[in-house]
DNA sequence: ATAATGTCTCTAGTAGCTATAGGTTCAAGG
DNA sequence: CCTTGAACCTATAGCTACTAGAGACATTAT
């Protein structure tokens, strides 16, 4: 039986946030001591962990919840499982498009020498052009 | 002089967004019509954009604060701003590392084939399993 | 004049936590 | 057995950066 910052230390979750999830029905709420103190059994330690790898990987709290629920029932169909991935996938590859032109922007800006003033600096003035645009609006 | 409505089509940011800086203070509060609409005037404008081309960037709100008052001082060095970029690049790089490891791993996930039910499907054992890790904890 | 669209304020909600206050329980040392 | 200090409890409020809704008023086009 783990304590909450046993449990915490394990998993690399926070205490207030395993009580937070707890709150919001991601995780059971355990046993209590007879003192009413959380005590998780490995089941607890492997479900937040599962939760940790998905938060890692950057899913939705209503993502993990989903493939919670799917994992609940063995005999589904593994394509939902696939999807939440995929899609993910895709959002994560858009944000790493984004990224990479910001910092290519930021690269420029930040090494250009200016003459000492703010009135003559470039990153200033790269934020107030709009000739700097890589989007347009 | 310009509606709250043609502002925001101009700099591409939300009218509640427009009116949420304004409470903030992070843009001066416009003159109003008659009728005690907002007008924006040119530097209103301009202002807004620096704050969007900022925020696109991924710059925090109060970073975005610091430049636009270093920019009001413009006999000051301008060494701050660089030094804003820089951090800012720096946390940059790191999440686009984060990502493309995340990418890698929703990738290797995503198209394994599975015998077709969650029991055995790999999305969910990835999650479930820390020897995937790639981060310890 | 009237209708359609735009704008106003105010309040509350969103995600995903994090922090604080004030009290209780647990485990170890004496 | 008693004490002490760390860990725990609940409840509430706060955080960032917005977004959405209600109900009323303003502007613009016909």
């Amino acid at each position: 039986m783990l304590s909450i910052g046993e449990l915490s230390k394990r998993t690399g979750v926070k205490i207030p946030t395993i009580r937070y999830y707890e709150q919001m029905g991601l995780i059971e709420a355990p046993e209590r001591s007879r003192g009413n103190q959380r005590r998780y059994t490995k089941q607890g330690l492997e479900r937040l962990s599962f939760i940790r790898h998905g938060r890692e990987l950057g899913l939705a709290i209503e993502d993990i919840r989903e493939l919670i629920s799917l994992s609940n029932h063995p005999e589904s169909p593994c394509d939902d499982a696939h999807q939440i991935a995929k899609r993910h996938l895709i959002s994560v590859q858009t944000r790493i498009k984004k990224l990479k032109r910001l910092e290519k922007e930021l690269k420029r800006i930040s090494t250009i020498s200016d003459p000492g003033h703010i009135g003559e600096c470039n990153v200033i003035k790269s934020l107030a052009n709009h000739k700097f645009c890589e989007t347009e609006h």
